[in-house]
RNA sequence: GUGGAUGUAGCUUAGUUGGUUAAAGCGCCGGUUUGUGGCACCGGAGACCGUGGGUUCGAGUCCCAUCUUCCACC
């Protein structure tokens, strides 16, 4: 369930609250692909680092060790430690980025698996089936991510399909939910807006899905190749159509500025892959820029990433040390830099909040981004 | 001392019967990364081919000398 708490102009402030605890928005989750954040990140240290909700996904998770495997250990949670709300990817994603190794019909998915190359189907209902075994807080409808550009005509019939799939979704869910096996019957279910980059089928497709009275609507299919203006646009267009009586979510998006971006056109929630994935190749989010860690300027540099970060990692460790860490390949520094930029995240987040909290979000994000987007 | 190997980028090497701006891996320097097929990917700098002569239209490649390192034998 969304709480509003407060608004300023489009930006908003709120809760959502879910059977594993309140999750206070505008929130950014950490992606735990495979159950686990990438660079030797524990669940406990999860906590430390201000994280509200861990987001695993369908399609990895099934692969390897198994969905089912998951159920037997007790579901997602226990099996992983992490006790709260986790959100599961539909393996939607996957339609898209691996796209050389599938083939789409209106049943679904047949995908050659990543790891071994046997044939894999996965539509809506063994999606849900598969998110169901998780027991995931949060289950996401199976759509279809298109890549921008896309014809219009392409663009439309993956938007209509992806509807279908919806329904398919919420009847096999709630399903699940009445079985007396399941491993968390309390299962919440998102729907997804498509629509590419065309401002009337993202209207169009976010006012029928709106009618299905999901627990929360997600915009997917952006920030994968369009123009930032363009998703912005698209914010702008979708967003007023968007029920305010439940939350909303950015999938997969993404740098800082993006982030204000879209608190500012209506969004609460986030995901994205960019605080771990650039951390492990040296790439830093600071108070005052980007930096990457690897440049040889940090040879000698006995401070700490971010002087104002008051992240585990810079209170203890230099810029000095953390490079040597990384170019030597130690497993270290790939713990050190992740744990930074998420706990960068998490706090950006958490400053959004005060400062929709204080009525001053306006002036915070020109402050911000002017600094956020620079290169130190 | 004698005989035999060796010498090409910071390191390890490739360079065909002599033929245009000498190649690669690692390292170094810089960049990319948006619902994670990612310890990944892209780009860049860097070599008077041990040194000095010679043969040739042309030499990293052939010849002579010299030095380096290594091996074997006295």
């Amino acid at each position: 369930m969304y709480k509003l708490i407060k608004n300023e102009k489009s930006a908003r402030r709120g809760e959502f609250i879910t059977n594993r605890g309140t999750v206070q928005t505008p929130a950014f989750m950490n992606v735990a692909t495979a159950g686990a954040i990438k660079g030797a990140v524990s669940a406990t240290d999860l906590k430390t680092l201000g994280c509200q909700v861990m987001l695993s996904n369908t399609y990895h998770l099934h692969v390897r060790p198994g969905d089912e495997v998951v159920r037997d250990c007790g579901g997602l949670h226990k099996f992983s430690t992490w006790d709260g709300p986790i959100l599961t990817d539909s393996g939607g994603f996957q339609v898209f980025s691996l796209a050389k190794l599938r083939q789409i019909t209106e049943e679904g998915v047949t995908f050659n698996s990543h790891i071994d190359g046997r044939k894999i189907f996965m539509g809506p209902e063994e999606s849900m089936q598969i998110q169901s075994n998780l027991g995931s807080t949060i289950a996401m409808a199976f759509d279809e991510c298109v890549e921008n550009p896309a014809e219009y005509s392409y663009a439309k019939e993956s938007c209509e399909r992806t509807t279908r799939w919806l329904i398919r979704c919420k009847q096999k869910m709630a399903e699940l939910n009445r079985l007396d096996t399941t491993v968390n019957p309390e299962q919440m279910l998102f729907g997804i807006n498509q629509g590419c980059t065309y401002n009337d089928l993202r209207i169009e497709h976010m006012k029928r899905i709106a009618e299905l009275d999901l627990d929360g609507y997600a915009v997917g299919g952006l920030a994968v190749g369009e123009p930032t203006e363009v998703m912005y646009d698209v914010l702008e267009n979708v967003c007023p159509v968007m029920p305010d009586d439940k939350i909303r979510y950015l999938m997969g998006v993404g740098t800082p500025l993006n982030i204000l971006n879209a608190v500012e056109r209506g969004i609460d929630l986030f995901d994205c892959v960019m605080p771990s994935r650039n951390a492990r190749h040296g790439h830093l989010f600071t108070s005052k820029g980007i930096i990457n860690i690897n440049n040889n300027k940090y040879e000698k540099d006995m401070s700490p990433i971010d002087d104002e970060c008051g992240c585990p990692v810079c209170r203890r460790y230099s810029r000095a040390y953390i490079r040597h860490l990384l170019k030597a390949g130690e497993m270290l520094s790939q713990r050190l830099l992740v744990m930074h930029n998420l706990w960068f995240y998490n706090h950006l987040m958490e400053d959004i909040r005060n400062a929709l909290d204080n009525g001053n979000f306006a002036e915070f994000k020109r402050e911000k981004e002017e600094i956020y987007g620079r290169r130190v």
